[in-house]
DNA sequence: ATATAGTATAGCACTTAGTGCTATATATTG
DNA sequence: CAATATATAGCACTAAGTGCTATACTATAT
């Protein structure tokens, strides 16, 4: 059994206690919490490749993420590597395309 | 008639253009781009709503944004306001909720 | 009553992403 | 050829972001 099932269940359990009363929503938000996918890292190509597969220009792929197209140009470039948040955008859109975002 | 409900209209036609084969996807990505809807801005105290009305910690939604507590707590305090991407995501939030990020 | 744990506020010092600008090159299209 | 869109590149500046520590306020449990 992966470990990604692992958790899988034991949130499903805790969901069950949820229902049952014995947990109250605000633990229930900080379990949800833990349980969040990690945010995947992306090279300066891997960018530039995700940006192509949805066949957008770097400042549309800028205005999507709600960044500049000089940003977007040093990510792909690997002068600069996005923070979080720009990450998790990025990983959104891998996962939902660029139209999760409107 | 609104301005918004113009522009919902006119992309409707774009649309329609495209399935038609007189737009390709490429110019279709651009129009999309154009008709994004506008980032909110948010005060600090709108986004300690914000993060209220989802019942989630400082920690839980900073994790949900994957920025730092830290960064939530000055973006609350009006100390720092967050950057492009940040806002995008808050928007996202606004609109889909929390999940919405999973 | 007090200890414990979770949460929130605050300030400090540092690093680096982000921005804006300009210039150049290259397709690509009218 | 001219003109538009796109991408690469470099520079200088600002401010967001991070990490840390300390303090205070709950609320719950012992």
């Amino acid at each position: 059994m992966s470990r990604k099932s692992i958790l899988k269940v034991v949130h499903e359990g805790a969901k069950d206690l949820h229902k049952v009363g014995l947990m109250d929503e605000v633990t229930m938000r900080e379990f949800d919490a833990m349980c969040l996918p990690p945010v995947k890292e992306y090279t300066a190509v891997q960018i530039k490749r995700l940006r192509m597969k949805h066949k957008a220009s770097q400042a549309v792929f800028a205005a999507y993420l709600n960044t500049s197209k000089s940003t977007v140009q040093k990510w792909e470039q690997g002068q600069k590597k996005p923070n979080g948040p720009s990450l998790k955008l990025l990983n959104l859109v891998e996962k939902k395309g660029l139209e999760a975002l409107s």
